[in-house]
DNA sequence: AATGAATGAGATTTCATTCAT
DNA sequence: GATGAATGAAATCTCATTCAT
């Protein structure tokens, strides 16, 4: 009889993930603050004190959450864009995996995303995934731009992804307002806008032109 | 003796901008949620339902916040972008009153506009401020195309700017971030890869290149 | 010039029906809590001070309108029910002079009296109404008794009375929840149970029957 | 041990009577208004979110209140007028319980119902516990004159069950203010009063009397 | 392991009411 | 006489969080 089929007494794992998928849904669908704990634990199908003792404060759930959907993306993108492609090939497959992500996952990343920035108590978790997502898209640059024999100081490095990040944060918003767009040519765009720009700029073109 | 020098009872507008005032700033520090009525009321030196008599909800308050620290910024880019100038140079001035203005008012808009991204009861006044910069870069890009002699498809134009916009939002945060860094600089690195990304794109240039 | 033909310095008399006749309306529409005095003053075309200043606090108020509508009610009752007629014929002319009040007033008796009932603070002067009012009616009773010949203890008369004018009051209300009925009619129904029943136990007729 | 005779976590059944309880109370002392949730939940020696989460808001609230005691005091008045009783009969005890009952709750029901009248948000609750009361009159009226082989209209029907209610209510009312008099000679005055009129009218016999 | 019961603390909002001009 | 400006005080409601079973 205590082992019955049906488990009610999950392992910890489980639960949490459980959890995670209930604290997501809601944050998403009402924001941070309009969610409340007694939502998510009722949408998990298990009671507050359980959220508490197994993911502890709002604040730290809601970190919890950042850093799973955060991790599932970077991983979706580090996966399609393998290190031995050529940088160009690379970028457009992350882009493509970017915003393939995000048009899949509407409730995950980037709401939660957005939700984040602002708040004072989520600056350490975001700062800490902004700069993994920066240092993914300065890698790139910095190892073609190596490859190409140049060399670009460290702070243009770091604003460039930032821009680039920036640009393709933005259309993911746009992607997500336009739920009849293609992400496929979504990501082409950017792609067209990123590399030109960014081409450009590595290969020691500069605005404005010299002046004779 | 009339006009004594400790002012009570002051006319309805010039309360209206101290509160303003106050509300920008708690806002930008504290966060939406975590700012009180009180807060705001105390910094502006009245009591709360005078707030509510003059500027409603709290709600209805931030939105005043955004819509004239939105205002100020959109009048800042305007009278700096001449409508006169070659368009580099349009957009060069743009972006460098945008950064200046960001760097000059960190409490202002750029925090105020975090706060509101993802927090829906804010969608509409966002939306529309949004729209009206991707309008005004949109115009800059088709006016250039035109003089150029070139046509592109309204969808493309949009989703660049949007790319533009967001880039340049998302440098503004860097620029919040680092209050060492230099606004007028950071307008240029911008200045870069807009220009070169999209006068590439715009120029007829396209990723990926043809294929052979 | 200060003697323009628009007054706008009303005497003060005037002014304070102007103020009644708002606060009448107000008070019915939205009940005693629910309206405020900024809704009085703005309907009555006057600045809240003015209103402290003539009627004093809203309980004061509330009790003047109580007052004025009561007595005019009152009035119109005494009017029509004149002393030297028959007891029935008096009795059934104040009724219709009731219902007929009721009905062309329905904002002012039936809802001020409504909302008076069971709060407090008004229970003196509505008590003082009812008083009156069953006063008025245990005169009539009493009258048509000692014309008959007969006595009948105080405490039995003014129960009567108070059983009367609660009927009446009951059916004042159906009256204002059933605006296609005719006054007229509904003072005849009225008419019957109270005259029946009332001149039966006058009579002498007691329930239960005399047991044999 | 287990049984400890300072209770405290008492089951939700136990907590939501105690809530009512207390704010019965309060409600009839105060008045709807000026009862606060604080007085209600400290009364009932308990926390106000606790209130707020068992029985809702405090209109919700009071909606529960009028509920229990007009529930209540239906079944007092049903359970003593068996249907199978002479038709004076079950009136007679029908009112005696109701006069009764009101005596003994002078907290109860008569106030809350007082203080529901003419406020909108009530209007629902009161209009249906109006309705079960006056059918149950206009029953055992209907029923009598069935018996007697009359039929009457059942507008009729209702006013007249309205008018004997709404002299029920005054006399309940005046024996609140009376706390020497006697339930029961109270309700053996209304008797007096509603059956002869009542009789009489059922009878046939009208106001005005036939003109030859 | 799991949960119903319970609460401290604080937020927004609304009014009646009064100065000071 | 008349009013815009101003406020003290309070009420409702919500939540994150924790006992005690």
């Amino acid at each position: 009889m205590s082992s019955s089929p049906t488990f009610r007494r999950l392992p910890r794992a489980v639960r949490e993930q459980q959890m995670l998928d209930a604290a997501v849904r809601v944050f998403s669908r009402r924001g941070y603050h309009a969610a409340s704990m007694d939502d998510i634990a009722e949408l998990a199908g298990i009671s507050k004190p359980m959220v508490y003792a197994y993911l502890g404060t709002k604040e730290e759930l809601f970190v919890a959450c950042l850093h799973r959907e955060g991790t599932r993306m970077l991983e979706a993108i580090a996966g399609a864009a393998a290190p031995d492609l050529p940088t160009d090939e690379r970028l457009w497959r992350g882009l493509r995996a970017f915003f393939g992500f995000v048009g899949a996952h509407r409730d995950g990343w980037a709401v939660l995303y957005r939700q984040a920035r602002g708040s004072q108590p989520f600056a350490g978790e975001l700062a800490a995934m902004r700069t993994r997502m920066v240092e993914v898209v300065a890698g790139m640059l910095a190892h073609a731009l190596r490859a190409d024999g140049r060399e670009v100081g460290e702070t243009d490095l770091e604003v460039v992804a930032y821009a680039l990040v920036g640009a393709s944060e933005s259309l993911a918003d746009w992607l997500a307002d336009h739920p009849e767009a293609d992400p496929e040519q979504t990501a082409t765009r950017m792609m067209s806008v990123a590399w030109l720009g960014a081409a450009q700029l590595l290969a020691g073109t500069t605005w404005p032109p010299p002046q004779v």
